[in-house]
DNA sequence: AATGAATGAGCTTTCATTCAT
DNA sequence: TATGAATGAAAGCTCATTCAT
């Protein structure tokens, strides 16, 4: 709270790096993409970089905690709508969609690199997907007991089926379909569509 | 057609090499991975390589090459069964499950790198992605002029809808949720479930 | 003369970096220590440093100058004791291995550069070698012309074989001998044995 | 025994590049050395020197097991000639200033360093400077027993004072007296004298 | 006078690629 | 064709120094 103006300044300081790195990492990958490049795109010296991250790797870790933050509000979001299912899914898919949007661009470079980085991938999941999907689950079981769901339901499989169209449907636009990036809204739309059909008969 | 024995030898060596690139590279990643680390896990010297592969960048191709050719089988497969409508979601879907089981590796390098290589993207969509989706969408057209699909349904959209639960379990699998890769074929018989219960009400 | 209180502050202030930068020095070695470690050891910031020397070089020649005022005083008192040779070598060698103890650290600061880096090299020998040498050959020559000392003796050498066991036990500690550091006091009544050997008969 | 024409050649490039390594290192010291400053008077890339060796630091401690080495060979000869104490001392002391000029740039790159780094002094000390003074200490409480020397001499400490003249006439020549360097055949027929003025009454 | 963030030159090290054997 | 030593460009990172506050 008692933040002097010094360290305000140094907090955005770090978050235009931080934009900038996102950016430049978005376009050519984290490996690819060298320190002398985000330090131009932010417009600093290179050594300036290191003032406010311990190493290259400590940016991939900040854009991770970026999305850690982002996926903590999603899942406020959701848990505060669980009582009124009638409009949870169009809510919820509406707000992810856009959430996807938004954090475009740091999802792709945080997913490309979980996917070959082991010690990433462990952290993406405890902090980001464990959590979401434990919630999830658990919800599902509410499901379950209210009669809602068939009691054979094995909810990890149908919570992991659930997230799937969406998480299809940000696959197709982290390869680069045009269609999907041009026509978002359209998509989330016949997402709410396709979700109605399956979860409310 | 009148390979010689030498080229015959010469193919299962590149294919020994591409194998072995595929696994180490399915580990560390495509940049992180070294030429070297290749040759050592295909027991051939650095320079041996460079016999087989214009250079670090030509693997990655043959690995998508190899995709492509994977692709067309499952095209080829799916256009043989389009007549069949009642069964062909099953196997259509299980052919597809067990694809991705069989490619996993290769799926995971070349994904990773698609995301944030644009050339590579580029060439990723155009041998593997638009030829696959454009089929799709004439079959959607069709079954839209057969009144099996609703008249205003946009077949790009539906398409992609249609495609994304997989491209989502595929995606879960990749970011390494060990339920999925450890429950695969279950994953397979909800996945059918699911998809039967949209397309066949 | 008339040095103002500011001038005093200041003078304090510089020792008290320079006792700081000799301190963190003298364990690490002048190249791999940082001017940010000198500041932090003196408790100010990097800057304040250059308003006291003007760059890093320069706090190693101020150590070198402390140790020219400590040679400077090493040699007044040999020869303020000249005339009184029975008890000369006795206190000489006492006050020169106290005077290495006291001084132990600035001296492996200085030694360890001077021995790589000869412009460094140079001025140490100007400053506090020679003059040191020079005077110690007048004297032995006095001792060759009254007879004390054969007549065919090379003063230059014979002042560097004077000097080579003090020289020698300097050198031990300094390689870090545990027995020579913590025994200093038996070495100097050793020493002092030692020599009288050689040049009292 | 049975080493390849490669390893051979390997082994000579090796020695090629350490005899340039030690050329450069004693003209400027270790740390102020840069690779590329090795690599230049070796007449090789930069890249080069890592087939060679693992880092810049396997530099200095492939220097120091060259010293290792000669010092394992003076301690050879030493033990060799230890009955017969007559022109024991005139041979050792000739053989071993005749082995510091030798390895004279070798000597002066691992001393400066010895100095300021801990941990290679500790090794230093372990390969060198301890199994030499253990035996020398073992001689002279031999040299005790025999009635040699006084009952009451402190053997560890007498071993210091034996080699402290050949030492500092060592540190002499290291901090760069001119002198020394030009009549080092002068100072070693001079501490021959000086030695059996004290140790042969 | 004191501060410490910003700078960028220069370091060590890696590694894709070449080429003499 | 296979080898692997040599290459040198380019990476991540450090740190002496400056200067606006």
């Amino acid at each position: 709270m008692a933040e002097s103006i010094q360290d305000q300044i140094a907090q955005l300081r770090r978050e235009h790096i931080l934009t900038a790195a996102i950016d430049v990492i978005a376009e050519r990958g984290f490996q690819k993409t060298t320190v002398k490049q985000i330090a131009q795109r932010a417009g600093v010296a290179d050594g300036t970089i290191y003032n406010y991250f311990k190493n290259k790797d400590d940016i991939l870790l900040a854009i991770i905690a970026q999305l850690t933050e982002a996926e903590a509000r999603e899942m406020h979001f959701a848990e505060a709508r669980q009582v009124d299912f009638t409009n949870f899914l169009q809510e919820y898919i509406a707000h992810r969609m856009n959430e996807i949007d938004e954090n475009f661009r740091a999802l792709k470079v945080v997913l490309s690199e979980t996917f070959v980085n082991a010690e990433l991938g462990r952290q993406v999941f405890e902090q980001i997907y464990d959590p979401t999907f434990a919630i999830a689950e658990k919800y599902f079981e509410a499901l379950k007991a209210d009669g809602a769901l068939p009691a054979d339901t094995d909810s990890k499989i149908a919570v992991r089926l659930f997230a799937s169209p969406l998480l299809g449907l940000m696959l197709l636009r982290l390869m680069g379909d045009p269609h999907a990036e041009a026509n978002w809204d359209a998509y989330t739309a016949a997402m709410v569509a396709f979700m109605k059909q399956i979860y409310e008969q």
